[in-house]
DNA sequence: CATTCATGTAACAAACAGGTTACCTATTTG
DNA sequence: CAAATAGGTAACCTGTTTGTTACATGAATG
């Protein structure tokens, strides 16, 4: 996965309405785009917008089925983000590296600094 | 971690510079603003702005030391994301989930869909 | 103490994001 | 077929992002 796939999969999801339309479309795969609108108050379009910018990030497949859209949700995007960020930030999700005191508790103190 | 803060950490690292920098401080921890600046080749001012956006998502943590100001990675945000993330959405994570043909090579075929 | 160094602020510009309304197209279906 | 239904496009508006240059501040240092 390139820098810009990367992008647009951490793009689409920076939006709280778009996480919570990609639970929608997981926990009711093939629904169309009604459906999802039924739980936003924005506008269709509004709606159709967000979808496609997951669909871009591919975290979203659709296919046409006469004059419906069904949707559905695709988690390979986010699996080769863990897959790449667990091999190269493996620390990141090691637990006892994310607690903050390992972190930040004993500065670096270069040169002077001091107080 | 709330939806705001959610929204913090994935726009920070929906930017393939963002993620560089992050790899860096990482790299080099306590480093300043100029070390980092050495690796990219837009303008100081834009690289603060980043480290800014980083650091309001909590990714990055500064302390002033003189005239100069340390940078820290910090991995609790990642880590809460992927909590929540395992949890909530365990199905993303679990590998055979993301094989795209479990996920839509079985159409749902609501009514007619003929072809 | 004057200069350099590291950082920070202000003001601006271009591009993008996220939303709207109005209108158009294609498919069911009574 | 007429009308309702599902979706899609176009044009527009507003605020945010992402970058710039110019200037200011505060700490080290010869």
């Amino acid at each position: 996965m390139n820098d810009a796939e990367m992008d647009a999969v951490f793009q689409a999801l920076a939006h709280a309405g778009r996480r919570r339309m990609l639970d929608l479309i997981r926990g009711m795969p093939g629904c169309n785009v009604n459906d999802v609108c039924k739980y936003f108050d924005s506008s269709r379009i509004a709606v159709m917008k967000h979808l496609r910018v997951l669909e871009e990030a591919d975290l979203v497949i659709s296919r046409k089925a006469g004059r419906s859209r069904q949707l559905y949700f695709n988690a390979v995007p986010i699996q080769l983000i863990y897959d790449r960020w667990t091999t190269e930030y493996s620390q990141f999700w090691a637990s006892q590296v994310t607690d903050l005191k390992f972190q930040i508790e004993q500065p670096v103190n270069k040169r002077a600094n001091r107080e």
